[in-house]
DNA sequence: ATAATTGCAAACGATTTGCACTGCG
DNA sequence: CGCAGTGCAAATCGTTTGCAATTAT
């Protein structure tokens, strides 16, 4: 039996990485294992803020770089949100999310693919169908106490 | 047996709008009658382009102002595509979208609303769930083509 | 009459880009 | 060493905002 840890991740990630030719810099180290360990769903900016203590110089343009290349790389999926920022979630299994329309709290959930959508969208559109998306939106528990209370 | 026209539905959400107190300009006609004509799903550079012959010195905040009123009355629907432009939908009856990633092409998809997703969403996440949206993406038929002739 | 709506231009915020410099391999 | 990656600032693009002028009611 074998407990695969956050850092066989990283590395596996980095191996990945590596293999399409792409350098291993102490930013995009420092981006990726951010994306890991992180449970939330950080934007850009969250990253960002995350890193600049241990990277004084880092920018943004460098987290943005990054995250483009993850995604290409297939480690990281992008959540647009229309005029806000997007948020980005390190790809572990498939999940769906919950979002909370008042403070954007974006929570996991899980529940088994939507395939059958995908195929039946095939045969209605005659669209080569990659993937889809899927999301709740609703007042997460403590918007909910709140918005009641005033 | 009494058939819905676009004039009926024109009429009908003018009656709508002035309920709520607003006031019928002939911009603001002009914005929702072209919502309620339009087949595909335009952003509002699509809507400022067709009104700007008939109204010369109309303003994108304009438009903007407008499908912000539509959306908060509940005529029009807006669908938010991360870094690019919001695409507005009037809202006729419930439907999902297959979208092409390559041209950006929306095509309607008519599939029974995933009610069950936010029931269990609910229970699972306790959210105060109110909405979904879900999203099929791939190669529209044209696009498939050139991309496979390439 | 008067408050809502318009049009304009400036502001905004997220993301991208151009480019000289740096440093990974 | 050479070229990919970084950091910086400026540019971009969709959308919003402030405000004076207009207009529906």
């Amino acid at each position: 039996m074998h407990h695969t840890t956050e850092h066989d991740i990283l590395k596996e990630s980095i191996h990945k990485l590596r293999e399409t030719g792409v350098r291993i810099t102490p930013q995009r180290q420092a981006v990726l294992n951010y994306m890991i360990k992180s449970d939330d769903h950080p934007t850009a900016d969250d990253i960002y803020k995350a890193l600049v203590d241990e990277f004084p110089n880092i920018s943004v343009a460098t987290i943005y770089n990054n995250l483009r290349l993850f995604k290409d790389t297939g480690l990281v999926n992008e959540l647009p949100y229309g005029d806000a920022s997007s948020r980005f979630d390190f790809i572990t299994s498939a999940h769906y999310h919950v979002i909370c329309t008042e403070c954007g709290k974006i929570t996991d959930f899980n529940y088994p693919a939507l395939n059958e959508v995908e195929t039946l969208a095939k045969h209605v559109t005659n669209f080569d169908i990659t993937h889809h998306r899927m999301e709740v939106y609703g007042l997460c528990p403590e918007c909910a106490e709140n918005t009641s209370k005033s």
